[in-house]
DNA sequence: CCAGTTATCTTTACATCGTAAAGATATCAG
DNA sequence: CTGATATCTTTACGATGTAAAGATAACTGG
């Protein structure tokens, strides 16, 4: 009941609901900005479709991400969205430069946040685990989803600067500047270790699938706690002078 | 053309293709194991369905693999495979477990073939990438899809024995013994970053997000050659003694 | 050896999905 | 005010997963 065969009616409560008859993009290049309407509602179908794509997205998850959700949670006919994004990948894609975008903010705020070069790469490297975790179905559609479309602008924009935060955030922690045009051999190692580990991680994560370590783990590890102590033996900085890793309280490696 | 409306007929050459009429499951339980008739064609459908699986999957890749696309493979109307898998879910589960299988067949044998704690690790995570390269839909599958039941005794079984394949090479490469039962936070540490090293690189590198990283890298750089500079930088197993780290050919940072 | 039972497979049907095409409607240009 | 255009709705089609009913073969018990 009430489930049986929505698609027609049924949804959309008024047709006279469709905010304020219309507007359309001119509005956006016409009038300057609707410079004083409503601060933070919408403008425009191209907005409110995204907006209602990523309360879907949260809502039912990936597979619930379908356009015809997202058009039906906005309100609108399911060929509505076809005009504005052309494509399902279209509107997926462009929702996943959002979130690569809130993605790359959260990462330079703990960035910033952390003071010594070795507590930056600690905290970026949680705020990654820390935003999948609160953002899993953004999460997934930016790395899980296979109907991305990177050739789009705004989300080939976005990951490349997402990517260029991490880059200069290893650059970092390693006490060196990263070029844009080059690395050698070891930046570029650095870097693909510090995202494969802290990306597996967080996938392995979202899957379920550490969860069988952090049973087996002492009692009451998190995987913050676990992701801690992996990074904890990853990053010692390599201070070649003197070279202080943690005591190893039960080596059996005689030599 | 060609390709207008299958679904029907059109495919099916002949009904009395269905190889030697029926013979069903009882064929393995009644006569040994259809002892002389053909050696290593398929026995039942069951079996014959997970084969057809596999070649759609390496065929057209994930997202090609769908129920009735897997009947049509076998030659049986679509919902043929309901009554032998129950489910989607249910057939890309058992699918899923001949994956894990293969791969866990895959790094026991890299284990055995290398020497040294360190060449075992390295070896092991080589393989892994490796399976993943060349069985890209499969690892998909394994790792990507959202459509696996790990409550299926197989898959359950196979999973955790991949699992603990990985979990003992992990403590082997640091020489010494993994309890099943518990874990230091230290191994489980060490357990989850192998992993999610390895996982997050594979993930990364079948999604073409490394290319960026490649191409920045000296030239030539291949995949295998990052992976193993990756691993370089995390395995120097802790011989505190002399600490020969490779000499920085270009170093910047000056102390 | 034969009739009934059961497992296996096929047909048919339905809701959903993405997408294309045609019709309706409101905004804008002149 | 009228025609052109952008935006949205209807309608339609092929594909998918799944359920239900019909058909068909093998098996069972006598």
């Amino acid at each position: 009941m009430a489930r049986l065969s929505r698609e027609h009616k049924a949804s959309r409560p008024a047709p006279a609901r469709t905010r304020r008859l219309v507007r359309t993009a001119s509005d956006r290049t016409a009038s300057k900005r609707r410079a004083s309407d409503a601060p933070y509602h919408h403008g425009d179908l191209h907005e409110a479709l995204l907006k209602a794509a990523e309360q879907v997205l949260e809502r039912d998850g990936l597979p619930g991400l379908t356009l015809r959700a997202v058009a039906r949670e906005a309100g609108v006919s399911h060929a509505a969205p076809t005009h504005h994004f052309g494509d399902l990948t279209g509107l997926l894609s462009e929702l996943a430069a959002i979130g690569f975008r809130q993605f790359g903010m959260a990462m330079a705020a703990a960035n910033a946040s952390a003071a010594t070069p070795g507590e930056k790469g600690m905290a970026s490297a949680k705020a990654y685990v820390a935003y999948a975790q609160e953002h899993p179905g953004m999460y997934g559609l930016m790395f899980r989803s296979e109907k991305l479309d990177y050739a789009r602008p705004s989300l080939h924009e976005a990951s490349e600067a997402s990517f260029a935060g991490l880059a200069r955030g290893v650059g970092a922690s390693r006490q060196e500047q990263i070029a844009s045009d080059a690395l050698s051999l070891e930046q570029a190692a650095a870097i693909a270790s510090a995202w494969s580990l802290v990306h597996g991680f967080t996938m392995l994560l979202l899957d379920g699938r550490l969860s069988k370590i952090l049973n087996l783990a002492p009692e009451g590890t998190t995987a913050e706690m676990l992701l801690t102590a992996m990074l904890r033996r990853t990053t010692p900085i390599r201070h070649a002078s003197h070279d202080a890793r943690r005591p190893p309280p039960q080596a059996g490696e005689a030599k």
